[in-house]
RNA sequence: GGUCGCGUAGCUCAGUUGGAUAGAGCAUCUGCCUUCUAAGCAGACGGUCACAGGUUCGAAUCCUGUCGCGAUCACCA
């Protein structure tokens, strides 16, 4: 039993036999660290029941729990708040306990039921950016919090690999191409294709303004340029299975491929399944149909089918084109239903896309809950925020874009130029460094993204990004090796429990170690690795200040040395842990 | 205009189911390296929690309204 629960049991009792009242559970917080004590109750949630002065009703219980639960020595009473200091050798045992237990933090749910978190989608026209970083961090690292939480996960992505903005690369490399390729140019295969999207749109706007010079208004002439027209033509060829439109989109997209995979690989990202837009945009079309049966959907004059979400505050919604096809929502409730189908140990679902989507998943998962799929109420929109620059938001078509791979290298040259000036890595190997630039650069920079709760939007101010003091990745990342640095050191078996009398700043750290199971497990329910890392920032500055006003090498006696270093040893046990769930590595010496 | 989200120190952000005097970092200023990593620590300065009501023992947090910013309201994805 915890001692919460005895403590809560207790309080229950103490009331029973002070003032003749039941209580269903007492509302508990740490105490905070003005004061003095560990566990705080707060005794005005009493009052409702118990009539009188909350300080008294704080003494008599305070006193009665100090007589009848072992763990409480001592208590203190201000204004309405009843704080509890525990025993050191209770905070002791908890600690040991904790320390032996590796997957510390870790739940062991028994269930086969997964979660499927979806990240990334890309389009094929283009290379990743960096709205991309910030959604790929927030999907890896959401998948990486609920398994720690418990869960069974499977990461997917659907490749958005077919339509019109497909067709506009191709088209523009099959007229102005010239049989480029990535080895030819040296370009990375989605870098390439990226240039011949943006190359697309410039060679748009000029038939565009010629045709505007020859008096159509700005609307018609961006239906009529040729360009677009062809590209049109592109998609319906596609869609007909043309052999030389097939085979010149299978090219363009495996190139596109490779470039994600290492930009992929670079951020540390991965995934356990991938789907293609262009295998399932046709499923769904038969889930519209039977539900046109069962009266969830109508149809128009027109013949085109659509949901009345009106009852539920929305609004109309087509779900079928008049000629039959498919749309944007006909596909996200086709792919869904397939992906129960293949995984079907799958009981959920958590979507990381933009929150100008917000009312799209709104209506997709009320669609697939008036379909009458019982997991339609795990379906989880990972709304976030769009990442906007000092100039202005970004558009990828005009070049304003901070590209992903880019970005990635500017990390690590300047955590490479910091490094070097502080110059504290003699012999250290080139290569040894330059793994560690890179670990700093990429901590820096996925620090910086999580840290931020999901749906605030993110000014990204480059330079500011980089910062390698205060609440930052690298900050965290340097009391880590300063502890790995303190290990290596350390001589002696610290591995067997010692038992000492507790200096402030360890009861504290001691505490909040304590919290890391209960940060998972929040971080898990609210899809936010903000949590995890804001904590994480939380326990490094505890630490520092432990650290810094308790010299662990000249300890009143060796065995407040050795505790010292076990405590140290956890606390990086701890950041480890938690980094590893954002994504983040860790340096053994920095 | 309808809907959704956001608004906390000069700047970037925390603030758990409503709890004690509102918390960090950056910037500015003051101390601290003959021993363990100073990418650090200790401290000072800095707040009408957008505004106005309401709910209650208690509101940055919940409710209503107002203002500001953003997104969305496509037979695009």
């Amino acid at each position: 039993m915890n001692i919460q629960t005895t403590i809560q049991k207790a309080t229950q009792e103490a009331l029973q036999e002070l003032y003749q009242v039941n209580i269903d559970s007492v509302e508990f917080q740490s105490t905070r660290k003005e004061f003095e004590g560990d566990v705080t109750i707060v005794v005005f949630a009493f009052l409702k029941v118990i009539r009188g002065n909350p300080v008294e009703i704080g003494n008599k219980l305070g006193a009665y729990l100090k007589e009848n639960v072992a763990e409480v020595t001592d208590f203190n009473v201000v204004k309405g708040f009843l704080n509890l200091v525990l025993s050191d050798s209770h905070l002791l045992n908890l600690f040991y306990q904790t320390f032996a237990n590796k997957t510390f933090g870790f739940g062991k749910k028994d269930t086969d039921e997964a979660i499927m978190v979806e990240y990334s989608s890309p389009n094929t026209n283009k290379p990743l950016h960096l709205g991309h970083i910030r959604n790929n961090l927030l999907g890896y690292s959401v998948a990486e919090i609920l398994k720690a939480a418990g869960n069974k996960v499977y990461k997917t992505q659907i490749v958005n690999d077919r339509g019109i903005h497909i067709c506009k690369s191709m088209l523009a490399y099959q007229k102005f191409g010239n049989e480029e390729t990535p080895e030819s140019t040296g370009l990375k295969g989605d870098k390439l294709i990226g240039n011949y999207y943006v190359r697309f749109d410039q060679e748009y706007k000029k038939e565009i303004a010629i045709l505007e010079a020859k008096g159509l208004d700005t609307d018609d002439a961006k239906k009529q340029a040729p360009l677009l027209l062809e590209a049109q033509e592109m998609l319906k060829k596609w869609e007909a299975d043309d052999t030389e439109t097939r085979a010149l989109w299978e090219k363009m997209n495996q190139w596109v491929y490779k470039g994600f995979a290492v930009t992929y690989k670079a951020l540390g990202v991965d995934f356990d399944i991938n789907y293609y837009e262009s295998q399932t945009y046709l499923i769904g079309k038969e889930i519209v149909e039977k539900g046109l049966e069962k009266g969830v959907f109508f149809k128009k004059e027109d013949g085109s089918v659509w949901i009345d979400l009106s009852d539920d505050g929305l609004d109309e919604k087509i779900v079928l084109r008049a000629d039959g096809t498919a749309v944007y929502m006909t596909q996200d409730i086709g792919t869904a239903i397939q992906r129960i189908k293949d995984y079907a140990e799958v009981k959920g679902m958590v979507y990381t896309v933009g929150n100008e989507q917000d009312y799209h998943f709104k209506v997709l998962f009320l669609i697939l809950k008036k379909l009458g799929f019982d997991w339609s109420d795990n379906l989880y929109h990972l709304s976030y925020g769009m990442v906007d620059l000092p100039e202005g938001k970004m558009k990828s078509r005009e070049g304003t874009v901070v590209d992903a791979d880019d970005l990635m290298q500017e990390m690590t040259d300047t955590a490479r130029e910091i490094s070097q000036d502080l110059g504290k890595l003699e012999g250290y190997t080139n290569t040894e460094k330059e793994d560690l630039y890179r670990i700093i650069g990429m901590g820096a920079l996925k620090y910086y993204i999580l840290k931020v709760d999901p749906k605030k939007r993110i000014l990204f101010d480059p330079k500011e990004s980089i910062d390698f003091n205060g609440n930052t990745g690298p900050f965290i990342q340097y009391t880590y090796a300063r502890i790995q640095s303190l290990l290596r050191r350390a001589d002696f078996d610290y591995s067997k429990p010692v038992h000492i009398e507790l200096h402030t700043k360890e009861r504290e750290v001691i505490k909040q170690l304590q919290e890391f199971s209960e940060v998972i497990q929040s971080a898990a329910q609210n899809h936010s690795p903000a949590l995890i890392a804001n904590y994480t920032y939380d326990l490094v500055k505890a630490f520092n200040s432990f650290y810094q006003s308790v010299s662990i090498f000249a300890a009143d006696n060796a065995t407040n040395k050795i505790f010292r270093i076990q405590l140290s040893s956890k606390v990086a046990n701890v950041i480890q842990s938690a980094f590893r769930l954002l994504g983040i590595e860790m340096p053994e010496r920095m």
